[in-house]
DNA sequence: CCTGCTGTAACTGTTATTGTTACAGTAAGG
DNA sequence: CCTTACTGTAACAATAACAGTTACAGCAGG
């Protein structure tokens, strides 16, 4: 396993938060939440400040810190993470440039994007679908399965 | 830009390989792809031994060496090529395990799974839909465009 | 002013990836 | 059988991303 957990990280935090919202407790600290992820109270505070950039958070300082849910879990759905976390597109093109005296050289780069960006928004339409609350729904579910 | 092109890399082996399997020549050797990619030979040999493991190329030893498309450029879809590159799922789950004595811990990684098959899906599904013989015919189109 | 938490820099260990050199293995063709 | 030209692969370096961790300044409620 190498490959980067951020998706996870993020959507589990909101999973989190999620629950205790429906709970009637607003605020709630990294601490918190990184007992439930299992990792550094850091990483998280790293997620939510990600989160907050893209509206999906709001942080309170001061004594009786801590983070709030911007929206309605319902309203938040696995494509606004993806797009919080997700800066790398899905394929990488060439790393340098390819032989332009070659007419494969030449013409793939765009023959690739175009495919590319078609993937991408499979996926995103694929991520549009579920929201905070679908996921947050399935957690409660697998758990008494 | 530090994600992996591999992806890219294969699909240009494989294009500029039904390029000139087009023009009747049959048997290429990793130096002349490796100058149309602009990139080391022993490069596009780790991407072509990988390609052979899936039975979309084949090799020939000795003097006159080199390789040859297994199938034609129609019938090898960028699915295929996908299946050759990406060992590695699209998003990771935790890197350890999250706190299973918290519900969302617990029920976390069923949920999330299930999105991530089906993300997945969703990609091999547009990539199932393009052939080589399409990225070859975009490419040359492009670079005439 | 205390207190508790955020925000973030800095550093480490790990791992993937690309590019590179080097060299043994292999078989076609004279 | 030997030359030749290319494959197959190990080994190594450089780069970069990521997760995790420590440390500490900043902020605001009470």
């Amino acid at each position: 396993m190498s490959a980067n957990s951020r998706m996870t990280v993020a959507v589990h935090v909101l999973t989190w938060m999620a629950l205790v919202h429906g709970r009637g407790r607003d605020v709630v600290t990294s601490d918190q939440i990184a007992t439930s992820v299992a990792t550094n109270p850091v990483v998280i505070r790293r997620s939510l400040a990600d989160l907050r950039k893209a509206g999906l958070v709001t942080v309170r300082h001061g004594a009786g810190a801590g983070w709030t849910l911007a929206r309605e879990p319902e309203s938040i759905a696995l494509l606004d993470v993806y797009r919080v976390v997700h800066a790398e597109p899905l394929f990488a093109l060439h790393h340098g440039e390819p032989n332009q005296a070659c007419p494969v050289g030449r013409g793939i780069q765009p023959a690739l994007r175009r495919v590319y960006v078609d993937t991408e928004e499979a996926v995103r339409r694929e991520l549009a679908a579920v929201s905070i609350a679908d996921v947050l729904r399935d957690t409660l579910a697998a758990r008494s399965g």
